[in-house]
DNA sequence: TCTGGGGTCCTAGGACCC
DNA sequence: TCTGGGGTCCTAGGACCC
C-alpha cells in the first residue's frame, strides 16, 4: 500500500464537547468536566492554559470563571458508540485506541469511496451532523504520523501529510510530539541539546539507543525517520482489566481497605465476565501518603478465572503481604487489576467461499458454530482472492 | 504542582528448565 | 560440583498514553 491511507480520528475535548452539545448555554464558555481533577476542558478553557489532569484548584487560578460540571460517563459512552458506528460504516479496518480516538485504514476504498482526503472530509461531516461533535482527522502513510498530524491539526481540523512529504512535515516539530516521549525522555533529550525531531533524526541509531536504552532508542529512532510498519488491527483485545479508587489522605485501617478491595474486585470480575474473559495474574496497586510513591504486589495463579471469590482470595493475600508497608506509609490509592488475560490462542479455519449473498455467509457461520460450539467460534474474517482481509466479523 | 481512573509496553533480577 | 548456552515464567518497578 502506498500513499497516505491511514486516518487517525480524534474527538476534540471529548467530554467537554458532549456537555456543550447537550447544554446550549455552555457553548462558547470555558467548560471544565470534573470536580477534583480536570477530566476534560473545552477549548475556551484551554485558552486560559487549563489542561487535562490538572487539579481543580490550579485550573481555577488560571481560569477565573469556569463552568464546572460533573462527568456523565454514560453520555460519553453513548456518544463514543455512535461515532464508532460511523467509523465502522466508513471502513471495516477500525482500531480503537480509547473512548475518543481510532485508526482507520481506508487504503482499499479508492474505487468505492474515493481518496482518503475525500473520505476524511465526509467522515468529519457525518460525525458533526449525526452525533453533533467536532472531530479532528490526520491522514498519513503510517499510524504514528497520522496521530501526529491530528494532534497538529486540532481542534476541529483536518490535515493530510502527503506521501513523500513526511520528513519535511515531521522534522521541524518538537520531540515531544513523538509517541513515547514524555517528561522524562524529553528531559534527557533536552539535556543533550535535542529539541526537534530533525535533530534526533540526524543522530546515528547507536547514539539514540545509548541515550535512551535499547527499546525506547530503536523505537524513537525509527519514528524520527517515519518508520512505523504497524498495521491497523481491528481485532486487538485488551490485556488487562483493572479498577482503582483514590482514598482520602491518612492511613486507613486494613479493615476499611478490605471493604474497598471487595468492591474493586467485584467491579473487575463483573466486567471480565461480561466480556467473557479470564485472567491469571492479580495485581494490587498502592499509592502512599508521601506524594508520588507507589508500589505493586502481584500473584499469578495456575487456572485462568473471572470468579469473584478466587480473585478476592488472591487480592486479600496481596493486601496482607503489603500490610506493614501500608502501616508505615499510609495509603491514598488502592487498585486491583487482572492481567495475563486469555488471548484467544486459537486456530484459523479457511473455507473457500464463492458466493456474494449474506444469507449463505450466515449459514456457513452457523454451521461452524454448530460443529465446534458457539463459544469456540469467536471470529470470522472475510478475505478476498488474494487472502487479504476484507471484512472482520464478530469482533469482541 | 501533587491528582483520577483507566490502560500499554519495557526492564531487570531470580527461579527454574533443558 | 562446576561451567556453558539457551530459554520461559514470575515479580516489581517505571515511563507513557488518554
Amino acid at each position: 500500500m502506498h500513499g497516505a491511507h491511514i486516518l487517525h480520528a480524534d474527538l476534540d475535548a471529548f467530554y467537554a464537547s458532549v456537555e456543550q452539545r447537550d447544554d446550549p448555554t455552555l457553548r462558547g464558555r470555558p467548560v471544565i468536566v470534573g470536580m477534583g481533577v480536570v477530566l476534560a476542558a473545552s477549548y475556551e478553557a484551554k485558552a486560559y492554559g487549563v489542561k487535562t489532569a490538572m487539579s481543580g484548584r490550579q485550573a481555577q487560578r488560571l481560569c477565573p470563571k469556569p463552568v464546572v460540571v460533573s462527568p456523565r460517563f454514560s453520555a460519553y459512552v453513548d456518544a463514543s458508540k455512535a461515532v464508532f458506528e460511523i467509523f465502522r460504516d466508513t471502513t471495516p479496518l477500525v482500531e480503537g485506541l480509547s473512548i475518543d480516538e481510532a485508526f482507520l485504514d481506508v487504503g482499499g476504498l479508492w474505487r468505492i469511496a474515493g481518496p482518503p482526503l475525500t473520505i476524511a472530509v465526509r467522515l468529519r461531516q457525518r460525525v458533526r451532523a449525526e452525533v453533533g461533535l467536532p472531530i479532528t482527522v490526520g491522514i498519513a502513510t503510517t499510524k504514528f504520523l497520522a496521530k501526529v498530524a491530528s494532534a497538529v491539526a486540532k481542534p476541529d481540523g483536518l490535515l493530510e501529510v502527503p506521501a513523500g512529504g513526511e520528513l519535511a512535515f515531521l522534522h521541524p516539530l518538537p520531540v515531544e510530539r513523538l509517541w513515547g516521549v514524555g517528561a522524562v525522555t524529553a528531559q534527557k533529550l533536552h539535556e543533550r541539546g535535542i529539541t526537534t525531531v530533525g535533530e534526533l533524526a540526524a543522530l546515528p541509531r547507536d547514539a539514540v539507543t545509548a541515550m535512551l536504552g535499547p527499546a525506547s532508542g530503536h523505537h524513537l529512532y525509527s519514528l524520527s525517520h517515519n518508520q512505523d510498519p504497524r498495521r491497523v488491527e481491528p481485532a486487538r483485545r485488551r490485556g488487562s482489566v483493572g479498577a482503582q479508587r483514590a482514598l482520602g489522605r491518612g492511613s486507613r485501617s486494613i479493615g476499611a481497605l478490605d471493604t474497598v478491595l471487595v468492591e474493586l474486585v467485584e467491579r473487575v470480575t463483573r466486567r471480565m465476565r461480561k466480556a467473557e474473559r479470564t485472567g491469571r495474574t492479580v495485581t494490587l496497586r498502592l499509592r502512599f501518603d508521601d506524594l508520588g510513591r507507589r508500589a505493586t504486589r502481584s500473584h499469578t495463579i495456575d487456572q485462568p478465572t473471572a470468579e469473584t471469590h478466587v480473585v478476592l482470595e488472591v487480592a486479600r493475600g496481596l493486601l496482607a503481604q503489603a500490610e506493614s508497608l501500608i502501616r508505615a506509609n499510609g495509603c491514598t490509592l488502592l487498585g486491583i487489576a487482572v492481567h495475563s488475560l486469555d488471548q484467544e490462542a486459537g486456530t484459523q479455519l479457511a473455507l473457500p467461499f464463492d458466493r456474494r449473498d449474506g444469507g449463505a455467509l450466515d449459514a456457513t457461520l452457523d454451521g461452524l458454530r454448530e460443529r465446534f460450539g458457539r463459544d469456540v467460534v469467536t471470529r470470522a474474517v472475510l478475505k478476498d482472492r488474494d487472502m487479504s482481509p476484507l471484512v472482520p466479523m464478530l469482533p469482541d
